[in-house]
DNA sequence: GTACATGCAAACCGTTTGCAGCCTA
DNA sequence: TAGGCTGCAAACGGTTTGCATGTAC
């Protein structure tokens, strides 16, 4: 089911600003801001505002259309649920942000699991050190 | 070789602002934030201002004596670097944090510096979830 | 005495909120 | 037509900054 259909199944309109952030978030390459969306959109549609993406960003998030992760830059990052989970490693000396494929954290959450009896969400999960360049 | 004694070798002062947070910190049970360290001193040392505690801070960040986490919560929290590492699971559902074994990481650890080249730094590393006694 | 450190106030940045008016259903 | 949604502006909370004063060395 389309993101819209959800929306209005669920009694929500369906108003151009909330598709412009709904394709800015599924057309993004990556995990991407509230500001980031907002500066994208106001160049081309100057009369969104920037409360309109933050209330149509908690609604996404609310209706798990959007993932939220918090990478630790001073902001809340977005990426569209249908494209699925992944994890970040985050450089802490040149800032970059690498996805981490679900395959390498099994067996983290398989010991957890074992040693702690603790289901681990690790949907979120973001790793800070540095980063192959960096260490060079 | 103590706290203050790193401070004066590398020609910092010796201010009471100075000694009082990094008391606070070293008191602390748990990773504690810049505005809890406020409140806590504010309380018996009224002259102390928020924006000296945010300069030591970043000070005693620098110089490897307090460490710095972002627990996704909106805040840094701070641990004194000299208590050792901690790896907590907390659960989502009652709160409870758990501390983790080294040893549960060091595979992930290997793991990405073997596919990502990436230098891991685990040392504050929180991952939520579910905890046993709420599983059930 | 001389820098460095502090208190203060004001700015900052990402985010939230109250409200009047707009527009989707 | 009616209520949800938006634009706007103002407030928010955590943090940073510029500047004059104060204090450790």
């Amino acid at each position: 089911m389309l993101c819209y259909e959800i929306l209005q199944e669920k009694g929500y309109r369906l108003t151009s600003q909330r598709v412009l952030v709904l394709k800015a978030i599924y057309h993004a390459e990556n995990h991407i801001s509230a500001e980031e969306i907002y500066e994208q959109l106001h160049e081309r549609f100057p009369y969104i505002h920037k409360s309109t993406i933050y209330r149509t960003l908690e609604l996404l998030s609310n209706l798990k259309l959007v993932t939220e992760s918090n990478l630790g830059d001073g902001c809340v990052r977005y990426h569209a649920a249908i494209k699925g989970h992944h994890h970040h490693l985050i450089c802490n000396l040149c800032g970059k942000a690498i996805n981490l494929e679900e395959l390498t954290l099994k067996p983290l959450k398989a010991a957890l699991l074992r040693e702690y009896g603790f289901e681990a969400d690790v949907r979120h999960m973001v790793i800070s050190g540095v980063c192959n360049d960096c260490l060079r």
